[in-house]
DNA sequence: CGCTTTTTTCATCAGGTGATGAAAAATGGT
DNA sequence: ACCATTTTTCATCACCTGATGAAAAAAGCG
């Protein structure tokens, strides 16, 4: 939790330094990114952000509003990113291999972003891993919210793998889809259940193991259900 | 929500007939269940739980304690059937095909149970399931509530893996475990995400559809990990 | 410096939270 | 029919929740 009181400035109340209030902005989402992550939406306070962050419980509403427009500005933050980098992943990906795309290679490029972002994002783009795998498990909103943000990149992985096999039915690719981003979404969260789980054999930070597992998993499923389907 | 204030008994308030007591019991595990499923452990208060259940507020906390002790008891009521179900499939196969295992059928032995109870067990499994998926993906705790209850038939499982293909490594059948785990969980929670993500070519509830792809997905992933590796 | 604008703080509200103790009602044993 | 026991209800507590309006402080600008 490590309360913080005096963050804004040693001085009183007031005005700050020209840029400090983006700064600030900055500050407080990140709070509110890591203490979403652990407890979930319900199970975070706005004083308990506040606290975190350093600052006063009203500036959090002066800044984003109710609560729940504070949680969504902390997933929108890097759920452009996100999708900037797929995205470019995909088109550099279809377009360097365009004669000869595997499923592995597209499956590959759709993951692969999202693994190196956070090994070198820094403990911000973890939490937010973490955010986005409990509302993907989320039934009440989870779905509507992950579809807002997330669809448009899902469909161009449908897209391509129907043109690398365009036999496959769209409703297997569908559902490998779902298989994927479960184990998909599962390893980036790293819950740390796999550490003890293998009595120490696996570590959910370890992500080169991740990587070097993930493609071939799924691109083997992918094949064998659009096989057995076909 | 579905509001049904006088539940108990049309009569005032006093002792009832009986069994009526354990029957009442059930009733607010199988309100709470829903609940939590539904938003969360902080998502639910008390009072919903009581309301939903038809029941007076104090009479949760008479039965179970703290809100905590609830949520346990909702979990732990089906856990022990689950692994129950589990161990029994996996042994009957092991028995049945001693001579002659394969990867996918070890996984079907593992995941089946699941399937045929939340498509045989009515609401109350469904809720479940969704509840677990989303402790799964809790980092504050899921990890060790899940091991609490659910390590024992992991380790079969792998073992039993290990048994079919003896040069394959642990760290990498862990590995697939998790991969598993997390297609596993997102199907059987039933989310609703992939209704809308297909435009109506998949449904969530439709476990049948899951069935015919998820064992093979799921043995091919193994396979082409482990031959990978070796 | 004065004046406006923006940011930060303070005090507080109305309502909800988990939880409890005591009273009331119904039962079972004798 | 009595009384001890168990279950259900009621009233309430102390605290926390998200949110707001007004005041205070600092900055920008002439």
């Amino acid at each position: 939790m490590t309360v913080a009181k005096p963050r804004a400035r040693a001085g009183g109340r007031g005005r700050p330094s020209k840029a400090k209030g983006l700064d600030l902005k900055e500050t407080i989402l990140d709070a509110a990114e890591g203490l979403f992550a652990r407890h979930g939406f319900h199970g975070v306070t706005t004083r308990q952000v506040a606290a975190e962050a350093g600052v006063d419980t009203a500036l959090i509403h002066y800044y984003f509003g109710a609560k729940r427009e504070l949680f969504d500005a902390v997933f929108l933050r890097r759920a452009e990113i996100l999708n900037t980098a797929r995205e470019a992943s995909m088109n550099a990906y279809v377009k360097a291999h365009a004669e000869a795309m595997t499923v592995e290679g597209v499956i590959e490029a759709f993951i692969e972003p999202l693994l190196r972002i956070s090994q070198e994002g820094g403990a911000g783009w973890k939490n937010y891993f973490a955010l986005v795998a409990q509302v993907n498990n989320t039934p009440a909103w989870g779905g509507e919210t992950m579809a807002r943000f997330f669809d448009p990149v899902v469909h161009q992985l449908v897209e391509t793998l129907k043109t690398v096999r365009p036999q496959a039915a769209y409703r297997d690719l569908y559902w490998c889809y779902q298989f994927l981003t479960g184990s998909m979404m599962l390893s980036l969260s790293e819950t740390g259940r796999i550490d003890s789980l293998s009595e120490g054999e696996c570590h959910s930070s370890d992500l080169e193991a991740v990587r070097q597992r993930l493609f071939a998993y799924c691109a083997a499923g992918f094949e064998a259900v659009i096989a057995k389907a076909g």
